[in-house]
DNA sequence: ATGACGATTTACT
DNA sequence: GTAAATCGTCATA
């Protein structure tokens, strides 16, 4: 497989939302492990004029840093006092826009994934389908936390993107981003994508 | 120094 | 359907 480059990510946020979709994510852990899954729904938020992004109003702090650096790199944040988000920083300098990975279709290091979930779940609910079916369930599975913030999806040998088979804009539903009813307008534009079938 | 809140998940009624 | 869990971050002072 091969790893997308910088001009893959330096594009606008939602048609980078858009060619995400079927690409796969490959996560290698400290001892070498390999985790993947093939990404199936994301979200774009879209800059500074983005009343639900990170980013609007220009807000550059040390959280959001991330989303003003090169495409290509990981913004990871914690949020609800106990989960992680990851993102992947879209555009280019002095466009603070980034894409929500919201859900994955786990490919390899399922195991791995279950025991990073397990916890208090029992393991009949650990299914597949239960392992990476939301944006802090994924980054859980994959181990992903704030040391990932500014990881190079590039260059980086811990998180990055491989090629997979493009889903078809046929394929792919739009709908409202989750969680952003604060955000107004912005609330119910449709950039929120998914692969139609999972 | 303080306080309100959040790009979620889970369990429970 | 509703609510709890749980705390870093940021705006305000």
């Amino acid at each position: 497989m091969k790893r997308l480059k910088h001009a893959f990510y330096a594009r606008d946020a939602a048609t980078l939302a858009r060619a995400l979709l079927g690409q796969v994510l490959v996560r290698v852990l400290e001892d070498g492990t390999r985790l993947a899954g093939r990404i199936i729904e994301t979200e774009a938020y879209l800059g500074v004029e983005d009343k639900a992004a990170h980013s609007y109003g220009g807000r550059h702090t040390p959280r959001n840093a991330a989303m003003w650096g090169p495409a290509g790199h990981a913004y990871v944040y914690f949020i609800y006092g106990m989960h992680y988000c990851v993102n992947v920083v879209a555009e280019g300098p002095g466009r603070p826009a980034a894409v929500l990975l919201r859900a994955l279709e786990p490919l390899e290091g399922l195991e791995r994934m279950r025991a990073h979930r397990a916890g208090k779940i029992p393991a009949e609910r650990l299914r597949p389908a239960d392992l990476c079916s939301g944006p802090a369930k994924l980054a859980q599975a994959l181990a992903i936390d704030r040391g990932l913030d500014h990881a190079d999806l590039v260059e980086g040998a811990s998180l990055f993107i491989e090629r997979g088979a493009p889903v078809p804009p046929a394929e792919i539903i739009s709908a409202p981003r989750v969680g952003v009813d604060y955000a107004e307008e912005w609330t119910r534009k449709l950039l929120r994508f998914r692969s139609r079938g999972g």
